[in-house]
DNA sequence: TCTGGGGTCCTTTTCCTT
DNA sequence: TCTGAAGGAAAAGGACCC
């Protein structure tokens, strides 16, 4: 809607911060463990656990004192994994964010190997999310460490294009959890994201619509949230390698190309166009669970370890629905090829579901539809189509305490199906 | 010795009904 | 009874993101 402001009176300008959390886990880790600052660090590597008796030996307060040495390194990692996120140090050798265990292990096997800890980082991101809210309400979640903010309506939002409460909201977040953090601030959501880059860690970047020529355009396409490496090479075959070069093609020439939405799309990403709002509020739409195996399994060969598997993903899927209060109709599954050939089978329920025997026969089903005289390495069970059961009429899922309902197992019998 | 897990959204294909 | 068009829902795949 439009709104009407008397005359000399000047509509605010739409302002949309980025913010952007720096080197989220590896600052979390280092918060925990400041004996590792300044060295190789990587985080990841599926089963990486640390050490129980280290745990043990050391309370949570003394953490900071357990001794370099005794920390695992990748030298002695063994089985598939990748990379999760690595520090700066480590990144000197070559290492980088999903790169294979066994690869990071070759170019730096001294570097400290850390578990990822999802529970410690989800604390650190309610409490920085609760410092932007306490400052500015409209805010989106983006995932573990991003967020967008709608400054416009914000007391000092549009001082100095959004610079003055980007500081405020920086230096909050500091004060509050020893975290820095990197802001774009911009006429829209496409613009932000962009300008949070510019100027990483600890930076304030605003950029404004005249900015577009300048700032945006000489930059890669690849920069824009959304291109991704398919689109990159498809544009590149064509030519088109800045932001820059996207926003010289006609518009009719993109969708040609890429499709009428898509081509659409590129075309007002080059031109720095982008009016979706900030959603403070949304619902998931599917939840689900897949493991890789520590080695590629046979249907036949491995009836019993997949089985278990199978079993056991139905079960967190259903704890996992059941804690957070959803059904879903639409159970599918997923597998991965040793090729690396993903397929996908699904099945709508006439009814909604949240039981884990439910899923776990429907999931047959669908299995039973793919190919399975080949090996492969990753099996997934999904639920999609959700409902919240307070919508639906009936009393809200009891307080659930995490793994009460996972308790609850299913009598395997033996087979997949 | 390659290549995780949990999501969203979009497009295309397929199937069913009218 | 056959055929085709049209539209919707479900299914499958793929790109992308954190």
């Amino acid at each position: 809607m439009a709104r009407r402001y008397a005359p000399g009176v000047t509509a605010p300008t739409r302002r949309i911060a980025h913010l952007d959390m720096d080197a989220f886990y590896a600052s979390v880790e280092l918060l925990r463990y400041p004996q590792l600052k300044g060295l190789p660090v990587v985080i990841g590597g599926g089963r990486t656990r640390l050490d129980e008796a280290l745990r043990e030996k050391y309370s949570d307060t003394a953490l900071r004192f357990i001794p370099v040495e005794a920390f695992p390194v990748l030298r002695d990692y063994t089985g598939r994994g990748v990379i999760t996120t690595a520090t700066y140090a480590a990144r000197q050798f070559g290492i980088g964010s999903a790169m294979g265990m066994m690869k990071a292990a070759r170019l730096c096997p001294q570097a400290v190997l850390l578990p990822v800890d999802f529970e410690e980082y989800r604390k650190y991101s309610r409490a920085f999310k609760a410092v932007i809210t306490e400052i500015a309400p409209v805010m989106e979640d983006r995932g573990v460490d991003e967020v967008y903010i709608d400054f416009t309506a914000v007391p000092g939002g549009q001082r100095e294009g959004g610079r003055v409460l980007a500081r405020l909201i920086q230096k909050s977040i500091l004060e509050a959890t020893g975290l820095t953090c990197s802001i774009g601030v911009a006429p829209n959501k496409q613009l932000a994201k962009m300008a949070s880059e510019f100027n990483k860690p600890n930076g304030i970047s605003i950029v404004h619509e005249a900015d577009l020529q300048e700032k945006i355009w000489p930059l890669d396409c690849r920069k824009i949230n959304g291109i991704g490496p398919k689109a990159e090479a498809k544009l590149a075959a064509q030519g088109i390698h800045t932001v820059g070069d996207l926003a010289a093609r006609p518009r009719q020439a993109l969708v040609e190309a890429f499709g009428k939405a898509y081509g659409a799309w590129l075309h007002d990403a080059a031109w720095g166009r982008d009016e979706r709002p900030v959603v403070t509020e949304s619902e998931p739409v599917s939840m689900s669970r897949e493991t890789t195996f520590d080695r590629d399994l046979h249907a036949a060969h491995d009836r019993a370890e997949l089985g278990a598997v199978f079993t056991r993903l139905c079960e967190q899927v259903a704890a996992d629905l059941q804690r957070k209060g959803y059904t879903g109709r639409t159970i599918g599954v997923k597998l991965r090829y040793t090729d690396f050939r993903i397929v996908t089978r699904d099945q709508t329920l006439a009814q909604p579901t949240a039981d884990a025997k439910t899923i776990r026969h429907t999931a047959g089903l669908c299995l039973k539809r793919v190919d399975l005289a080949r090996r492969f390495r990753l099996l997934g069970v999904r639920v999609g189509g959700l409902q919240r059961l307070d919508s639906l009429g009936k009393p809200a899922a009891a307080p659930a305490s995490p793994g009460q309902a996972a308790t609850k197992t299913i009598a395997d019998s033996g087979s997949l199906f």
